[in-house]
DNA sequence: CTGAAACAGGACTGAAGAAGTCGGATATTG
DNA sequence: CAATATCCGACTTCTTCAGTCCTGTTTCAG
């Protein structure tokens, strides 16, 4: 529970691939795939989604393939994990459907709708490109890129 | 994805029944599934688990029943999901098991056990109390209780 | 212009986990 | 003893996730 899904987590992964690869003009589903050891064509399915959502550039073809649609800084986890799994909530019964039908008393959910703010906002402060290895291990200190506080 | 366990939303709710009716010495696992509309013998299973996680105490018997074990202020939701749902990770390979066979690159993991760490920090500032409507009405928006903050 | 290499996408199956039910055992009290 | 509880394992059902299969379509090299 609590938890990303595979396909969210390949997705991930690809994005990082691919930001690490910025020389290719395009890499193929099926190179990722065997980079990380992940199924082909379930890869393929998620960098469909992600293209469809406007993260990634397809293009078929010979020496065709994916990259990246933005700067791998203008592309959050949070994105990504929307486009490939649907928008989260940490509750059963979000506020805003029509659900908990026979519990109106689910007066848990407005605390609980913070918790699912801070996570959301925790998932869009990291960029592909924190999750990708930089080269320059020197200077990595002073980067105080994302900062989240919740107050209750 | 990345939702709470109905089990889990359940055993919040029951804490915070529990928590919202001191003057009680027990209450039983019927007395709140009517209460809320769940099925009483699910729980009464969760009821169990919160029991032998050490988060309610048990009686057993006419007018038995559960009761908190802890002051309200004293119970965490972090508490409470560990308890009924088990440790929970938000990637499906925690770096700490031997999981991650394939894919030696999992890179990614290691931002994501940050995220991970924050939502549980979250969760661990989030108690009993803080779930149920207390009285005063009048003095609360003074209160900072939980203040949660994640540095990339 | 043809074939290989790629993307696009629907349909399907198997496995796993969640939600809920059933039946019975034990404890407590009136 | 009988009624009301907790306790607990086994079971069914349902949904979702993970992965596969198959069939197109696009693009480009030769």
């Amino acid at each position: 529970m609590l938890k990303l899904t595979k396909k969210a987590d390949y997705g991930l992964m690809a994005l990082k691939y691919l930001a690490e690869h910025p020389e290719k003009p395009a890499l193929s589903a099926k190179d990722v795939a065997d980079a990380y050891g992940i199924p082909a064509q379930l890869l393929a399915k998620i960098l469909q989604l992600l293209t469809k959502n406007g993260l990634l550039r397809s293009h078929a073809g010979m020496n065709g393939g994916y990259a990246l649609a933005r700067d791998a800084r203008q592309i959050s986890a949070y994105e990504v994990i929307l486009a490939i799994d649907g928008p989260f909530f940490i509750t059963s019964c979000t506020k805003g459907a029509k659900n908990c039908d026979l519990t109106p008393s689910c007066t848990i959910k407005e605390p609980l709708a913070r918790v699912n703010d801070t996570i959301a906002g925790v998932l869009k402060s990291i960029s592909i490109h924190d999750l990708a290895e930089h080269e320059q291990p020197a200077h990595r200190s002073h980067a105080p890129q994302g900062l989240v506080t919740l107050t209750l």
